[in-house]
DNA sequence: ACCTGTCAAGTCTGG
DNA sequence: CCAGACTTGACAGGT
């Protein structure tokens, strides 16, 4: 099995390279000129893709080809005071400058809309703002002239008292979202709420690939492990493949390790190699590819020490600074 | 230069 | 029914 490691939105080696940079809603609306406060947005967002771009070249320099993309690179977006703004139109020769560097040099990117996108929701607003979230990452990853394999990753949402309806809801709603932003989704398991089971039996229900977060499973499951699960999960991206490209495409999970025993759904600076490298093998015999994206504290940096710590532990053949075979 | 409270957005819990 | 917690990086305003 290949194992590409990757990590999310900036990094602990690139200094003063936010790609998160913003403008608060209160500062926007205090700013007289209108034309101007949009300028400024344009000028932030422009600045986050140059940081992005930068932070992929620190990838492209130590083999790193898994990214996540910041959610946040267009500040205000989709913010009722910004209707009618549209800054892909300004911004378009940024993202495919973003999106071709990301091509030639075989990087896979995403993003995680966080946690106010809900597709569960009964609120018909909550509902709305969520589409065109969705809408919005989906553009992005359009303007970057990305295929069906850049992704947008989304958990399944709030349970509202009654799991069972608001699975309904979140099969209905997701089955409504037009193809272009139903085809890029891919669902991921809870750490509060919907289990990776729960979550594979939508996946299996919409078509959607599943991501597994083991840290999350390892929090909130009923019994069931990550291994068992693993077939049916693998099965999900391979039923994608045959839908959305030629190309095959690899399986993602998410890993970080509790912060400490006491509060054991916060993310630890680092990741703890062993819990991983077990899970690994468990499952290394029958997946040839697999990508994972580290979501620690430490960001780049806990993904150069993972790697050290799994060769030296395991004495897996490390392919590049970023990928290693078992 | 550094510290603290606040921030667009949602949902859950406890009072 | 409402306030506060949850969680995150970064702004904004203070010292």
């Amino acid at each position: 099995m290949i194992v590409r490691l990757g990590y999310v939105a900036m990094s602990m080696r690139v200094h003063n390279a936010s790609p998160s940079k913003t403008m608060t809603a209160t500062n926007f609306a205090k700013l007289e000129d209108r034309a101007a406060a949009i300028r400024k947005l344009e000028r932030i967002a422009a600045e986050n893709l140059h940081n992005t771009l930068r932070l992929l070249k620190h990838n492209k320099a130590h083999d790193i080809e898994l990214y996540r993309c910041s959610s946040k690179l267009i500040p205000l977006w989709s913010h009722e005071m910004l209707q009618g703004w549209d800054p892909l139109s300004v911004l378009k020769d940024d993202f495919a400058e973003l999106g071709a560097y990301a091509k030639e040099n075989g990087m896979r990117l995403s993003f995680h809309p966080d946690h106010f996108t809900v597709l569960s929701t009964p609120r018909a607003e909550v509902l709305r703002n969520s589409q065109q979230d969705l809408s919005n990452h989906t553009a992005m990853l359009e303007a970057m002239g990305l295929d069906l394999s850049g992704k947008n990753n989304i958990h399944i949402g709030g349970t509202y008292g009654n799991k069972a309806t608001a699975m309904k809801r979140f099969i209905e709603h997701f089955m409504e979202l037009p193809d272009p932003i139903r085809l890029r989704m891919t669902l991921e398991n809870d750490d509060k709420t919907f289990t990776a089971l729960e979550t594979l039996e939508a996946c299996e229900k919409v078509g959607a690939p599943m991501v597994l977060d083991i840290h999350h499973h390892q929090v909130n499951h009923n019994g069931e492990s990550a291994a068992e699960l693993w077939p049916r999960i693998l099965h999900t991206w391979n039923g994608q493949t045959k839908q959305a490209s030629a190309e095959a495409l690899p399986p993602k999970i998410h890993v970080s390790s509790p912060k400490n025993d006491k509060d054991i759904r916060s993310h630890a600076d680092f990741i703890d190699a062993s819990t991983l490298y077990d899970f690994l093998r468990s499952i290394a015999s029958y997946t040839p590819n697999l990508d994972v994206m580290i979501e620690a504290k430490m960001k780049d940096e806990a993904l150069f020490q993972l790697m050290e710590d799994i060769c030296r532990l395991s004495g897996v053949a490390r392919l590049t600074q970023a990928s290693f075979e078992l």
